[in-house]
RNA sequence: GCUAUCAGCCGGGUUAUCGCUUCCUGUAUUGCAGGGGGAGGAAAGUCCGGACAGCACAGGGCAACACACCGGUUAACGGCCGGUCCCCACACUUGUUGUGGGGGAGAAAGUGCCACAGAAAAUUACCACCCCGCAGUAAUGCAGGGGCCAGGGUGAAAACGUGAGGUAAGAGCUCACGGUUGCGGCAGGUAACUGCCAUAACGGGUAAACCUUGUGUGCUGUAAUGCCACGUAAAUCAGUGUUGAGGGCGGCCCGUCCGAUCUCCACAGUAAUGUGGGGGACAUUGAAGGGUAGGCAGCAAGAUUGCAGCAGUAAUGCUGCAGCCAGAUAAAUGAUAACUCUUCCGGGCAACCGGGAGACAGAAUCCGGCUUACAGGCUGAUAGUUUUU
RNA sequence: GGAUGAAUAGCUCAACGGCAGAGCGCUGCCCUGUUAAGGCAGGAGAUAAAAGUUCGAAUCUUUUUUCAUCCG
């Protein structure tokens, strides 16, 4: 499909119904990645109230460690970019399993991290995440 | 040209690829395509002042808070501009100098405080000094009477300063010069204030101690507030009251305004009615809870921005022309690469080559200020210095 | 975003504008076979930071930093 091919973080993909992050910090299953701490929680799709089959994820650093909004921007927005270019995959077999997903990346490394750190270590969460729902 | 200070301004640029957000148009049904817009001088701190919204609003007084030389400016301000006086720093040409910074009602309305030290911390005493008296030949001494202050190792601060006269000894006691303050007159200035003359006085500091005087201020804030959807509970408990309980005038008082008004039983009474008790309802206060955690408006055209002209020393105002310039909500404005700009390091005579760095920082209703952070650069003024003409 | 409050020894708190203190803890010694308890002695603060007012600031004023609380 054409649509997949394009790497794309619409306001669809993105986390942002405080009751579904309530739900999520509840009920999910969490691991961490250096420098990342992920939560997620899966669902069938049919079953609960969301219909459509798709994946969405939130990013959040820490306010202890970045005092200035300027620096949780920043690696927030490095976050945002990795995960907009790697998640296809796992878009793609979510949509095979016509499941649910909610992801919740916290960042809780202590200094700015470079761009290329971020994209690997996005990587392999990702993998992990790709792996778990198997 | 360089250095320093002050004031004002800028806060890298271009292109490509992949994205985010909003608006418009088209297609179409929440997708796609095209086009437009998308952080700052501080967006920050929330320190002031407003706009706007809700609640309250006859009036008066008190309290609380803020401000305080004078004039101007403004929607308003504790801001800004100009002037004035005092203090401090720097500079030199060393003075009616220049620049910069800080401060400004009242300490002569009253109260308080001023540790340690010191005789004494604010109009008072003590030591010492002098005269008289008494004792003594005298030196000298004193439970006496006066002078009442020049001297008294301190201290942040000591009772106008210096000199002379005067006196028993001394003192602004008197005089000369000087200082400060009050009142009066004249001159200049819108005024603060300044200069001169005359006269009286000399009373320490602290108001970022209480306070006095003058001026101003209703409170809460866009998570305000209004509407829609979902949902719950017209629920519960406690106090008070039902003709004067309570409430309002957002601290308090006066004063004033609003203000619920049912029924049953017992007793008294011919009755109207009154007293007591119970119940309900209502009013009001408080406690402890329940539901929602979504959407729309508020919310982007305004004390607006740019340029030009005019008025004004300036802050600022007026007029004309042109422009529309973020609107997110777990919160957009990004990532990567290349070239370029500035700058640093290394190599090189040089062209250049290689490597590094580019600050402080991210809108959340909007404006006017203040404060704080900030790589580097530009412009102007003043001062110094060097060279050349 | 808006509105409040606080900061003193390692911890919990005191302290009229005039010498920075208490309790617990800590260190050493005594006691005990050892530990605890007990007794004796001791050290540790630039009062969160910087300016200002004052002769003199923990205290008063301003600015900054950090931490905490509340809201529909």
């Amino acid at each position: 499909m054409e649509n997949s091919s394009r790497n794309t973080l619409g306001k669809n993909e993105r986390l942002k119904s405080r009751k579904s992050i309530e739900q999520l910090f509840k009920e999910g299953i969490s691991f961490s990645v250096f420098p990342f701490r992920v939560l997620y929680l899966i669902h069938k799709a049919e079953d609960e109230s969301n219909p459509s089959p798709g994946l969405k994820a939130a990013f959040s650093v820490s306010k202890k460690y970045f005092k200035h909004a300027t620096e949780r921007n920043r690696v927030k927005r490095l976050m945002r970019e990795s995960w907009r270019l790697q998640k296809n995959n796992l878009l793609q077999s979510i949509k095979e399993m016509n499941s649910n997903m909610m992801v919740f990346i916290i960042y809780t490394g202590n200094e700015i991290p470079e761009y290329q750190l971020v994209f690997e270590k996005t990587g392999a969460v990702l993998k992990r995440l790709y792996k778990n729902i198997k």
